[in-house]
Order: C-alpha cells, then sequence, then structure tokens
DNA sequence: CGAATAGTGTCTTTAAGACACTATTGA
DNA sequence: TCAATAGTGTCTTAAAGACACTATTCG
C-alpha cells in the first residue's frame, strides 16, 4: 500500500533547577535552517526504534544522564505531537515531544553531539525566539509540568535522592513561580499518604535548625492534590 | 538529508452517550491485518495536511459530523501518539491519537467509507480484542475523558445545545460509572461561575416536576472541579 | 391521592490559608 | 544574645457529602 512518507522526530523538554531557577535543557543549532539558533535537543527516531527508546536516547546523549542508574532519577513522558505541514521547511516532520523532569545530578552537559547543550533559564527561555515550533513546545511543557506537580509526587524527581521540605517546596515555588507558606506546606505534605519517608538522618550545613531528610515514598498521586 | 520514512495516521476515540451508556466509535476492518476485526476509525495524514485537520476530516467521514454546523458540538483534542515498531505488521506506523466527545445528534453513522460504523458501548469495547494497538488507545482516552470531566466543562459537549442538570449529571454518571447525589450536584454545578446559564425554558415531557433548561456557560474550566 | 423528579436548606467533615508560637542551630 | 530556618498548633473559611424537606408534575 502506498502512503505519504514522513519523518519522525523526537524533540525534548528537559527541566532541571539550578542556581534557584527552573532551566531547561537548549542546544545551539550547527546547521541550516535556523543555523546558530537556540533549540530543543531532539532527533529522528531510527526505523527500529521505540518513540519512547527514541527520546530516553537523545536524553542520555545530550545529558550524560542513563548511563548509569541516574535513569532512576529522571521522568519522562510524552507531551504532544506536533505535525504543522509547514513546521519544517525542509521535508514534511512529525515530532514527538517528550518532557523530562531531571535532578541536577551530574554536571557535564556538553553530549556526544558536537552541538553545544546549555542550562537556560526558562523565564529566558520563553521570551527567545527558539527554531520550529520548539517556542510553543516549551510553552505547552511548561504548563504540563505546572500540571502535574498539583496531583502527582513528581516534584520529588527535581530533588536529589535524599530531601528536605524546604527543597520540596522550592521546587513547588519555583515551577509554578509564586511564594508558599512554609508551615502550610509542612504540614500537607507529611499528611499526605505516601508522599515522603523520613529517612531519620538530618541535614546539619545551613544556619537556622536542622532539617529532617526524606525520600519519595510509595504514592505516585496525590490525594488531595497540592494546588497552584 | 536522509532520513528514515514513516506512515504516519490518526485514530479517534470518539465517545457519545447512547442508550443510556457511554459509547465509543467503532469500525469492522475490511482488509488485512485484522480483516472482519473491531478497530478505531482512523487513516493515513495526508501529505499537506495539519494532524488536527486529518482527525477532523476523519471525523467527518464516519459520523457525518462536521459537514454543517455541527461541529461546534464537538470536541476534538490530541491523545497521544503510538509509535510501536511492531504496531503494524506492514509497516513502520506512528498514529497520532485524537479523542472526541459528541453530542449525540444525527444517527447515520455509517460513514462515507464502505466500513460499517457502529456504537459500541465502552464496557463492551474494552472487553473486545480490537486491532492494532487500539486496546490500548481505548483505555487511554477513557482514562483523558474521565480526568477531563473533572476541571473542565466539557461535560456538556455530550449533551445537547439545551439540556437539564439532570442531563449533565447523567453524563459524569455513565463516564465515570458512578452514582452521585442529584441534590449535591445541582448545587455544585449552580455554583461553578460560568459552567451553565438558565434558558428560562423548561423541560415538560417526563414524570415529575419540570426542569429548568440550560446552555454551556462562558467557562472553559471549573474551579474548584467536580472530583470523581 | 401517590410516585417521580426538581430543587433548597442544613449539618458534619475535610481541607486550605493565615498566622502565633516553639525548637534548634550558627554567628 | 540574635538571626535564621524547622516544625507545631489553632483559628477561620470553603467546599464535599449526607440527607431532611419542599415544589411541581403525571397517572
Amino acid at each position: 500500500m502506498a502512503f505519504p512518507p514522513f519523518a519522525v522526530t523526537v524533540d525534548l523538554v528537559v527541566f532541571t533547577i539550578r542556581d534557584d531557577q527552573l532551566c531547561v535543557l537548549t542546544i545551539e543549532r550547527g546547521e541550516a535552517p535556523f543555523a546558530g539558533c537556540q533549540a530543543l535537543p531532539g532527533g529522528f527516531v531510527l526505523p527500529d526504534e521505540d518513540l519512547a527508546a527514541a527520546a530516553a536516547r537523545e536524553l542520555a546523549e545530550e545529558t550524560g544522564v542513563g548511563k548509569d542508574a541516574e535513569i532512576e532519577r529522571v521522568h519522562l513522558e510524552q507531551l504532544g505531537t506536533y505535525g504543522d505541514p509547514t513546521r519544517d521547511p525542509r521535508m514534511r516532520t512529525v515530532s514527538v515531544a517528550y518532557l523530562a523532569f531531571a535532578a541536577q545530578l551530574s554536571e557535564p552537559v556538553a553530549g556526544t553531539d558536537a552541538t553545544a547543550a546549555q542550562w537556560m533559564p526558562v523565564a529566558t527561555a520563553l521570551t527567545t525566539s527558539l527554531a520550529f515550533d520548539h517556542g510553543q513546545i516549551l510553552v505547552d511543557g511548561l504548563e504540563r509540568a505546572r500540571a502535574k506537580l498539583e496531583y502527582t509526587t513528581l516534584a520529588a524527581t527535581f530533588c536529589r535522592d535524599e530531601f528536605t521540605i524546604a527543597d520540596l517546596r522550592h521546587v513547588y515555588e519555583l515551577v509554578w513561580d509564586v511564594t508558599i507558606d512554609p508551615r502550610n506546606f509542612h504540614r500537607k505534605v507529611l499528611a499526605s499518604e505516601g508522599f515522603v519517608e523520613p529517612t531519620g538522618e538530618h541535614t546539619s550545613q545551613a544556619r537556622g535548625r536542622p532539617a529532617q531528610l526524606f525520600t519519595l515514598g510509595e504514592a505516585t498521586q496525590l490525594h488531595p492534590p497540592i494546588r497552584r
């Protein structure tokens, strides 16, 4: 049977928290179209590769994540598919966008690609002209991320394996761009069955009373949700 | 630049309410693979066609919806993309699934296709072996539909232009497969700013006190949501 | 009349938000 | 000591759910 041939790519919206800012992974394009322009990382899906596998592969290539046990600390989900006939001037392309949340673990971001990858503050990225329809994909990814924090435990994915309640609150504050009452937040998280489990350890570095350390609990969904 | 060629299709999960049941539109496949098997309606995306346009075209072909002003009464949104390399034995295919909610307006369902289309109760469809990965797509579509009713006004999309609070409650009950207290539901809907607007008209047909008729209000999101 | 459905009022419980207060550290 | 952060308690308000009650129709 004849069918119109399409190129299928995956593009990644990878969020992390760095220097007290929500950041997104971008690359500088080396070739036309949009040469020299900032873009989301991504690439072609291989002939026998699943879409999620292609996304995981691109993520590993660009961040180094996934080569070790670090894959455990990354959340990857399908965001949406973008297929406007004019989105790529070279050919008819359909891009399946994936959304990733990562704790900032290893610093090296320069991937196996020759392209220079960097963590760009989301506030900057939103006012930057990105290649293709990547500006729209970023907006959609940010909105999805914000919504997901409400009813899932995925905020912990932005934290290291052990974290304090203040760390977790900081994730919500940076992603939602709001301030949250520390006392009410504390109570709400502890009241949420299975959200966090105490390790028994405490932090010691900062000024102020040492905080208890927690790990992510069994729950993946929050009932009731933590509302924006 | 060389790239692996893919076939790109759209598949539709179209829900409606018929005979007091949540139903999904299915077709009987005429050709291999899965000849004679039930499947979701869908087809190839044309070379210069947007993905959403392809979904709208397939929907019109299968249901007749969209030819008149009826397009107003249908909600169409992207559900997700399915691209397992083995999902279609003929070729490498990526399918972009769309979710549609429709009021049961015109009865004729037999589309312009030769394939026989029918409204199948979702409870039946879930225990039927559907072609390709359409069983998974249906499950995902049902879960998305259930979630959407919580925080959007889309339940009204299942109703005719004018509807009673009981009609609306019935949508929630059938989609969520629960029973809802009519009195609390009534209060909650009326308290939700912009959800419904009274027309001033009343129903007269049934036994019991005549009910007020409403149209959908300006709101698209519900604050607070109506929880399952 | 009684059955059926529409619609209102009221009480209890749960959760959110404001915010006073105590606890424990470093400088 | 004070500044800073962690953590608890308590009050008020909003919303969910249970359910008694009234309203209006048909048979």
